[in-house]
DNA sequence: TCAATATCTGAACATACGTTCAGTTCAAGG
DNA sequence: CCTTGAACTGAACGTATGTTCAGATATTGA
C-alpha cells in the first residue's frame, strides 16, 4: 500500500479512509472496530496505525474533508446574478453534491457526536459556513423583495433539511431520474420562500 | 423499582427504558453500556434484566413505543374537511409532537441501522403507515386541485423532512416561540405545495 | 412472626475493543 | 549482493463489553 499521498493535512491514508466511510456509514462509528476496517484492506489491525493516528482521526478526517470538498464546489460555481436563479443554482447543487456522496453526507449528519470536542468545533465552523451560503441567498432575495421569509436563520435550515432529506431515498436507478428530482425540489424550494 | 406497569405488550420496564432513551440519544446505542444505564437508574448491570431481556429489545422498545404513539396521538387528531386544512393541521401536529420529544425522535432516526431485521421491519412498517396519512392528504387535494403536487411520494418525503428538521435546532426558551415557528413552517409548506 | 416471593448485588464468563511493538517480510538503490 | 528503510504481521496489553447466576436483601401476605 502506498501512503500519504501528498498535498492534504489530513494525517489518515485515502485508501483506509474510503473503506472506513464505506463501514461506518453502514454500521456507525461505535459499532465498527478496527480490525474490520483492516480486514477491509486486506491487512492487520496493527497496519492501520502507519495511516492513521486512532480511530477518532478516521472520522475526522472523512467528515473534514467532505466538508471542505462542499465548501470549494460550491465556490468554484458560477452565479448567477438574481437571487432567485442563484436559489436555483444552489438546489441543483446541493442535490448532485449530495448524492454523489451518500456515504459521507450519511457519517456527516449521523456522527457528530462521535467527535471529540476540538474535532466537532472544527466540522461545525464549516457547516455554519456552507448555511450561511445559503442564507446570504434567502437575504438578498428577501432584501430585493423577490423572497417572502418571515425568520431567515429558520427557512435557511427548513431548505437544507428538506434537500439533505432526498439521501434517505433516493437511488440510482430508482422511478424517477435525478433531473427530475432536482427540478421538482426546485419547485417546491421556490415556492416555499414565495418566489 | 417497580416492574411491568400492566398493558402494553413491552417487555421492558419504563423507568429504564426511559433512562436508556436519554443516554442513547445521547451518545449512541452502540456507545453506551448496560452498565451506564444501570447506574443511571441506581441499580447493577445485572439488574437491569429484571426489566429487559437484552440491549437490542431496549432499542426497540423505545421506538415502537414512540411510533405507536405518534399513530395513536394523529388518529385522536380532530380532523378538518378540506386537504389545505388538514395539512395544516399535520404540519402542526407534527412540529409539535416531534418538539415534545426530542430523544425518542432522534433515536428513531439515528438508530435504524442498530436494528435486527426483525424489528427493522416491525419499526419501517410504522413508519410507512405515518408518511401514507401525510400522502394521503396530498393525494386528497391534488385530485381536488388545491395543491400542484408533481409526485406525490417525493412531495410527502420532502415535507416530513422538513418538519423534522426542527427537531436539530429548535430549543425550549430559543429565539422563536413554538407558535411562531409552527406558523412559519406551516407557510413554507403551504407554498411548496403550491396553496 | 414467618415463609414466600420479588428485587437486587457482585462476581464471573467469554469475547471484543483500541492501541503498541518487537520482529519479520519485502522492494529498491548502490 | 547487500544494506537500508518502509510495510506489515502476530501477539500481547489493559480495559470494556453483554449476559448469567448463586446468593444476599428487602417486601409482602397470611
Amino acid at each position: 500500500m502506498a501512503r500519504k499521498t501528498g498535498s492534504h493535512s489530513e494525517t489518515t491514508g485515502p485508501l483506509v479512509r474510503q473503506a472506513a466511510l464505506r463501514l461506518f456509514a453502514q454500521g456507525g462509528y461505535a459499532a465498527v472496530s478496527m480490525r474490520q476496517i483492516a480486514s477491509e484492506v486486506g491487512l492487520q489491525a496493527g497496519a492501520l496505525y502507519l495511516y492513521t493516528p486512532d480511530k477518532q482521526t478516521l472520522l475526522f478526517d472523512m467528515m473534514h474533508e467532505h466538508l471542505e470538498e462542499l465548501l470549494t464546489a460550491w465556490d468554484a460555481v458560477e452565479k448567477p446574478t438574481t437571487p432567485v436563479e442563484q436559489l436555483q443554482t444552489f438546489t441543483q447543487f446541493h442535490i448532485r453534491f449530495h448524492l454523489e456522496r451518500l456515504d459521507a453526507v450519511f457519517i456527516a449528519n449521523m456522527e457528530l457526536r462521535n467527535l471529540s470536542p476540538e474535532n466537532f468545533a472544527v466540522i461545525e465552523k464549516l457547516r455554519k459556513a456552507y448555511e450561511d451560503e445559503l442564507q446570504s441567498i434567502l437575504a438578498a432575495g428577501h432584501a430585493g423583495g423577490a423572497f417572502r421569509v418571515p425568520d431567515l436563520k429558520l427557512a435557511t435550515l427548513a431548505i437544507i433539511a428538506m434537500l439533505t432529506g432526498v439521501n434517505t431515498w433516493y437511488r440510482e436507478g430508482g422511478r424517477l431520474s435525478r433531473d427530475r428530482v432536482e427540478r421538482i425540489y426546485w419547485n417546491m424550494v421556490r415556492r416555499s420562500v414565495g418566489a
